[in-house]
DNA sequence: AGTCCGCTGCGACAAAACGCCGCACCAACC
DNA sequence: GGTTGGTGCGGCGTTTTGTCGCAGCGGACT
């Protein structure tokens, strides 16, 4: 699959969904965005057709993955890939059965979203099944807290079980917004 | 679906593997084992019937996923469940969408593999969704790295990129390897 | 035999990180 | 007005880590 030319974004955070959305544009896709699950039921209705999907499973009381029924009864070869703050195996099990096409965890850039929709996940066995360094899972777990929690730094403390202090301390040691890689 | 009859039983390590099988045949499964791929392929023949499959996926050379495909060929109604050391989540994925029913990781003691296989993934909405605590997280990774590199704490800490030393005064800090449970 | 190599367990000490206090500031809300 | 909650930062005592070193042990090679 090329890059899709119509696509459908599910995102809660609308200045994100605009980024995302503008950086979508720019690869030739035509996306439609939706910030609720109403919302993107209704678009659905009005699509004429859909190649591709990109659903933020957490959209405060709704969940991202009950727009996968749906949106695969009406197109069925679309191919269906869930964003999540921090993704858990058993959620990306979970959207998986539900027949999403892959799951990620933000922060996604737009190259891993199409990388994602492009890719069979079940092809490669060449998985990378390379031990993540603890800082780095570290790191990435504290983002994803702090993702989830809006930013909000005394919340994710709470979250993560470290001093609020700490944290802070962690996040300026690394100022480097840097996107991590892939391994 | 109850306890399943007949189960497969894909381990690499021996001990692991009977234990595993004695735990099973206590709550009245019949668990036949294979120790690596053609192992099962040709068990997969032999079987008159298979309600459900314990896969670990790193034999190895082999990966378990490839017994997916014609397990499920074989047993289009069998649930199959994939073990793996440390599980990622693009992993998770893979053996989804081959067909897997679940995916754990280890350590997964028999009520684990059991109430995978009794419960369908797909159908929680009421995923955990709880930011799991660093400390949890950084110990979990530990002992699944630990685990990879066979209970070897040298080349463990340099997988996790730590230090020797650090890792074990970590190790003796928390010497039951009570079987953390779900969140 | 003997030597090399790697893993293990532990003691010791400095350096870094952490927990925990405090404070000042700001925003929102009653 | 007061209260509540988040933020950023300084300081200080405690804990943890990094990095040495050393003795022991098993295997493997000549």
């Amino acid at each position: 699959m090329a890059t899709p030319e119509s696509l459908l974004l599910l995102e809660d955070d609308e200045l994100l969904a605009r980024q995302t959305r503008r950086a979508l544009a720019r690869h030739g896709c035509d996306t439609h965005w939706a910030a609720d699950l109403d919302g993107a039921r209704r678009l659905l209705h009005r699509l004429p057709a859909l190649d591709a999907a990109v659903l933020d499973q957490n959209l405060g009381a709704d969940n991202g993955l009950d727009l996968i029924a749906p949106l695969l009864q009406r197109f069925p070869d679309c191919r269906v890939i869930v964003l999540t703050g921090y993704g858990s195996i058993a959620a990306a099990v979970a959207a998986t059965r539900r027949g999403a096409h892959n799951y990620l965890t933000k922060p996604a850039g737009v190259s891993d979203i199409l990388e994602a929709l492009e890719r069979d996940p079940a092809d490669l066995d060449s998985l990378p099944e390379a031990p993540p360094s603890l800082q780095r899972l570290e790191w990435e777990h504290i983002q994803r807290v702090l993702d989830a929690h809006q930013g909000n730094i005394s919340q994710a403390a709470r979250a993560l079980g470290i001093h609020r202090r700490t944290l802070q301390r962690r996040l300026k040691k690394r100022p480097s917004p840097a996107h991590f890689q892939r391994d």
